[in-house]
DNA sequence: ACGACTTCCCTAGATTGTCAAGGGGAAAGC
DNA sequence: GCTTTCCCCTTGACAATCTAGGGAAGTCGT
């Protein structure tokens, strides 16, 4: 495994649109949310956060607006497409089948 | 996920350290072994392969010795080190660590 | 004896995803 | 005014995997 790094490469984008299921959110509290859900295991580094919702966005999965923050803060924030919610289901199905075949692999 | 590639970034080494664990093996029946105990799931590529162990020889996680095959073919048999034993426990830990974290993530 | 196929090894180059390490602006609290 | 927190972003390096090759040697069918 990478020597450090706490997420599982290819996992960033499913986590974030599952972040983003419980409602528009801006980029900072997908982090915490993720960060939170995970029990503090996994930790979203900004420098990967940021260019994930480019890339999600570029590809239409999610779309963005700015407005103000509860701490009355400038930030943009982003809410699923419905494209976004059919990578949610393709990714999800992805993460489970090749998970659980690695879990068969650990366990025979 | 990855467009192509059915592997869990991350995972390989602990996969080939697995498969290991039931005697030495060549690395060709590495792959078959991986194959088979995922259900056909999980397909190592050859370029991923050996590269792989390569990293993991370099590491002393794994030893090589050139043999003869089943079906008699020169091969590389792989077998697991002490070095080795212990990166199947810290390795495993970790998987099961961040695969649950993101697992606990997806269902809440 | 020839060709096709399988088994086994290996490498070079491109691609991708994440991380480390920055920078910056603006509100809040002291 | 100073520091802290919140929020956005970029650049460059790095590690792991894949694609797409190449090669040698045994087996099998004809």
């Amino acid at each position: 495994m990478g020597k450090s790094g706490t997420l599982l490469q290819g996992t960033l984008d499913l986590l974030i649109l599952h972040a983003l299921r419980r409602g528009s959110m801006h980029g900072y509290a997908i982090a915490q949310t993720i960060h939170l859900l995970s029990d503090e295991v996994l930790k979203v580094e900004e420098g990967s956060l940021y260019p994930a919702l480019y890339r999600l966005e570029l590809d239409g999965a999610i779309a963005s607006s700015w407005g103000m923050s509860e701490n009355n803060r400038k930030a943009k924030y982003y809410e699923i497409t419905k494209r976004g919610q059919k990578l949610i289901a393709d990714q999800q199905a992805q993460w489970d089948k090749l998970s659980s075949a690695v879990d068969r692999v650990l366990a025979r």
